[in-house]
DNA sequence: CTTCAAGCTGACCATATGGTCAAAATAAGA
DNA sequence: TCTTATTTTGACCATATGGTCAGCTTGAAG
């Protein structure tokens, strides 16, 4: 446990302590998934006494809960690039250098997303009916748009945010397996971009994109 | 419990039980996950007493071993498909068609593959070092014969198989979220093909796949 | 310095769960 | 039919885990 410098206000350490728990909650239910998870792992890989965690999140599903709003946040701020862009072409591509950003800077988050997911949502299903839906509708006119204006194929926008997703987030989900296949070493910062440059490459020259 | 007839001979009904409990495993472990599974829920879900199941698979990890293994021979059996091709355009489209279809038929068997694979491969490191390695790397060759022979962009064939398995896999994976993003209603058989066109299209027109 | 609310923690509890076992039931073979 | 191996099952056990609580410590405010 890395002590606590006295400077902190009491208001500080109470911050910094519910965010150690959160970076060890997310850590430990990406590795061991939510049954798999102990509180007292997620204490300990926190620095705190079981007792001491539960004093800051009632319950198991409490901070699963956080961490997985947490997650959700990211994944709708990595969204906005998508606003700013004039075409396909810009905008798809900085979509999708954000969400490989994330993947690769944040691959716990990630797999807490996935496994969520998988189980059927229970905890942010009212998040994909409604936050997620919307942010999805809004994208599909824009790329909507973009098709009509000429500056992509006519792809269904729908299947092309899947894929994107898909592409993205694989290389968090699956990192080990990606590993494994690397000679068990992680993907250096060229093989990053690589594999970054080959997903634009693809998923852009898939769809036609043009420039405005 | 579906009661088995009594004309089977003993070795049939002892295949036929094993056969029902995994079905049931598959079925708990793609929703709970292999921590948050009980073989009790297993034992209800097959329609067997708690240590009967323990009379066929000595352990919880014992039967989620045969499990995940199962699960990899159907996604290697898949495979073949692509060795039989002239070309890209056949190889990569049939292979797409067939995990796409694997995707839909069985999206149980593989959210725990990728549950497995997001929480390190605990069970089927060795497989991942072994035949999923030389598989990828004979696909690898075989895609590069493609390239060399002007059938398809230069692309790295390690992410474009990295893409084709995101891409695919998504639809099992997060069929839940695909679904909610579909009025909550499961894919038609229309959105089905409607969305393995559009894997292919993209896919096939951005690696700039010719015929052979 | 004193007071008091906020923060912290070791010890403890109830429950759920993986796994065991002895005995009963069943079916195949002699 | 009788014998024996296989299969089935209710009852039971040891352990792990989420969560509680009473009491202790700390630090801010007056």
């Amino acid at each position: 446990m890395v002590t606590q410098p006295r400077s902190m206000s009491k208001k500080d350490r109470r911050l910094e302590s519910e965010r150690m728990i959160m970076v060890a909650a997310e850590k430990v239910f990406a590795e061991a998934g939510f049954g798999g998870a102990t509180i007292q792992l997620i204490a300990d890989v926190a620095g705190l006494p079981k007792a001491n965690l539960h004093y800051y999140f009632p319950t198991k599903e409490a901070l699963y809960r956080r961490v997985v709003q947490d997650i959700f946040q990211v994944w709708l701020k990595a969204a906005d690039i998508f606003d700013q862009a004039s075409g396909p072409v810009e905008g798809i591509g900085a979509y999708i250098d954000a969400k490989m950003e994330i993947s690769r800077r944040h691959p716990a988050g990630s797999k807490v997303w996935a496994s969520e997911v998988m189980h059927g949502a229970p905890v942010i299903q009212d998040y994909l009916e409604t936050t997620l839906e919307q942010w999805t509708n809004g994208r599909i006119t824009v790329i909507q748009s973009w098709i009509d204006r000429g500056l992509m194929a006519p792809i269904d926008p729908r299947h092309l945010l899947y894929m994107v997703w898909a592409t993205t987030q694989h290389y968090a989900d699956f990192g080990h397996q990606i590993e494994t296949l690397n000679n068990s070493e992680p993907l250096t910062d060229a093989q990053w971009q690589a594999a970054t440059d080959s997903v634009k490459t693809i998923i852009l020259k898939g769809i036609g994109a043009k420039s405005a």
